[in-house]
DNA sequence: CATTCACAATGACTTAAGTCATAAAAAGCA
DNA sequence: TGCTTTTTATGACTTAAGTCATTGTGAATG
């Protein structure tokens, strides 16, 4: 089976160069190629792809916009980021998105084959190197979690069960402060993990703290 | 270049299945196997061994030990972790030991030999899913590096059940995933609740989260 | 005015959680 | 070496949690 390969990278030179070390693989077809962001997204449109191999600096639309972009409208797409190697500080955003890969442009040839047919078969390739450098990044723009405002599609009464329920309370301390039967709690309870997609008080009682209700 | 492949997994026919699709590839030599750790680590003291296949679930000595082990002894040595599918808790663990890569039993044969050429190569290695339930493991890690010993009057695997009550995981899943006994779990929880002065697992959970285990 | 929705309640169930006694292997330490 | 802690395991319990069907308010919305 042929995988179809788009190349997007702007230096002409290094292009071709990895076409050459593509196609001595005869299962690996260079069917696009691109310059920039833009220009890769509406190859996209035109040809099948399978596999897109992206150089993180580019003019126009940089690697980290086309792999957001590209991971949008084709899910299934895979995507191998190639870098330098002082270019780690935008690789790791990637990773988000949805990068399958990243290898450096130095690489040899037989590790971007066959990470190419890695990625393919589903799985992600990092090269020893830039893993490194990338786990601390990874770990650091993890902390910064911004909470978006997100409604809560619950009513009054159940917003201040999951509260108890987040403060630790057992059914029968939550009926007694809202002075409620055990039964009505548990009532909704029920109707709580239903709308909220959980499945015990536990769980119940996580969304109450990520959500900042307690 | 010949690889010297040494193959660990305690199922004879599962064994020779991996040795059949590793053969296929006249690079790949299975130079010795093995069916659990301690026997694994003789057999690295006898043979010239470049890359090991170990599977995680071994008796007498599992696959996580055995890494360890096997990195000090052999720095250079390259290691490719198979698992099954609810293996990942112990998964992540590999890493800081410095497994070069995760498989699932599963795979295709090729991904299998592309995986160990590619890991030969310097690579990382993850399979997609694996990988997808693996970052967010690191992440954690890495954060509470900083402040890392902190006064939690736990032991290790405690705190391994801590962290998966605040993930909340039922007992059934958390014996599942550390290859424990429903039982085993239960015990563990109610040692835990002794030692932290809670009442149930809900309040576990709140703990594990204040304490940023999770 | 009818209907929908939030809220409260009961009873009868099923099951996951948690307790406790007991046991035993493995790791670490004195 | 012997002692302690950690880890795992089982079985027999008790109880809190959660499900479901059903009933009934009052308030709001159309």
């Amino acid at each position: 089976m042929t995988i179809h390969i788009l190349l997007v990278e702007d230096q002409t030179i290094v292009r071709n160069g990895l076409k050459m070390i593509l196609e001595q693989d005869e299962q690996l077809q260079v069917v696009a190629e691109a310059s920039n962001g833009i220009e890769a997204l509406s190859q996209l449109e035109c040809h099948h792809v399978d596999l897109v191999l992206l150089d993180i600096r580019m003019p126009e639309m940089n690697g980290i916009e086309a792999a957001k972009h590209m991971k949008t409208k084709f899910p299934n797409l895979k995507i191998i980021i190639l870098t330098t190697f002082d270019d780690d500080e935008y690789a790791y955003e990637t990773l988000k998105d949805g990068a399958n890969g990243f290898l450096l442009k130095s690489s040899e040839p037989e590790k971007l084959i066959g990470s190419v047919k890695s990625v393919m078969n589903g799985g992600l390739v990092i090269q020893e190197d830039i893993a490194a450098k990338l786990m601390p990044k990874l770990f650091k723009q993890s902390i910064r979690r911004e909470r978006d405002d997100m409604d809560i599609p619950l009513t009054e009464r159940e917003i201040a069960i999951v509260q108890l329920i987040g403060e630790g309370k057992t059914n029968k301390e939550i009926a007694n402060s809202l002075f409620l039967s055990v039964g009505t709690v548990k009532n909704h309870i029920t109707n709580i993990l239903h709308e909220l997609n959980l499945r015990d008080r536990t769980q119940i009682a996580i969304y109450a703290i990520r959500n900042e209700l307690v």
